[in-house]
DNA sequence: ATTGAGTCCTGAAGGC
DNA sequence: TGCCTTCAGGACTCAA
């Protein structure tokens, strides 16, 4: 799925074409993606006026002229395309014609459209509003964003402080952290050196206080999100920008997808391994990460 | 309370 | 060519 560094790249492809746009007309083509669309979908759509669109970890919200804000999840394999800004590849759309995993489609005022794709449907959309968005089943429980100010050593050891689990599936857990994916946990990880098998505990001393540890992985977090972001996110097989480029952090990657080929760790003589944890699979240097 | 397994769905890629 | 298996960026539910 695109991951933190994908759905902020999509938001400010998206910024400038829909904040202050009208909604004309809502063309819903399926009853469900992950779940069922609310009652009244496009109704509640056309005619609102997008005042503001927002990112809370791997969600979008567009917050609308009413109050109402449009939830957007892009699941595994969702992507967003604004018509007539298409450039590259297969994602190119040109109005009016249809892919069949095309399910909704947002008319602006000027004509222009913007596409929700998802052949997976792991994605979802909803509608709330405003006041009732931090509430909202699925934001209620999510954890910090690990790009402001309140992922620090303190809250990061608190969480870890006894955990029994490893730190690929900890860091990976939403509630902890919101927003790091698979690669990007991988990738944090080898930047700073931690084996992803590790006990979570590792990032706490005896009495739940940070350690040097916790402290030196937390800028990595933050700078392979960052770079990740300044590429414009990592195209993988269906992910592009909302203007149809493709970013290119992937060939920043060190170890995911490179199972098999040496360790980029300068003196490493390590082979990038993979194994599965949680179901997902975990590339790691087993000779420099510890 | 935590943790791991199973689940949703489609498509791409690789082996034979 | 085709048939089969495996894998994929997420995240929920369920049972131990």
């Amino acid at each position: 799925m695109p991951e933190l560094p994908e759905v902020e790249t999509i938001r400010r492809g998206l910024e400038p074409v829909l904040v202050g746009a009208r909604i004309e007309r809502v063309e819903q083509r399926r009853a469900d993606l992950r779940f069922p669309f609310p009652e009244n979908f496009g109704k509640r759509l056309t005619g609102r006026k997008v005042v503001m669109l927002a990112r809370r970890a791997k969600y979008l919200l567009a917050h609308l002229d009413d109050g109402t804000v449009l939830i957007i999840h892009l699941g595994m394999s969702g992507r967003i395309s604004i018509t007539g800004q298409g450039q590259l590849g297969e994602f190119t759309h040109n109005q009016g014609n249809r892919d069949i995993h095309d399910h909704v489609v947002l008319r602006l005022e000027s004509g222009t459209e913007i596409i929700y794709n998802d052949p997976r449907r792991f994605g979802m959309m909803d509608l709330t509003t405003g006041t009732s968005l931090a509430a909202h089943p699925l934001l209620a429980n999510i954890g910090i964003e690990p790009l402001g100010p309140d992922l620090t050593p303190e809250y990061l050891a608190r969480h870890a402080a006894g955990r029994r689990t490893n730190l690929k599936s900890f860091l990976l857990d939403q509630r902890i952290i919101a927003g790091l994916g698979n690669i990007y946990v991988c990738e944090a990880l080898f930047r700073a050196r931690l084996n992803p098998s590790r006990a979570a505990a590792c990032l706490a001393t005896s009495t739940g206080k940070p350690n040097a540890r916790t402290s030196a992985l937390i800028p990595h977090i933050k700078d392979v999100l960052n770079e990740a972001i300044q590429a414009g996110g990592s195209t993988l097989k269906d992910y592009a920008q909302a203007d149809g480029s493709l970013g290119y952090f992937q060939h920043s990657f060190h170890v995911y997808g490179r199972e098999g080929e040496p360790c980029l760790t300068p003196a490493c003589r390590g082979m990038v391994r993979r194994n599965v944890q949680a179901g997902r699979s975990t590339f790691f240097c087993p000779i420099c990460q510890r």
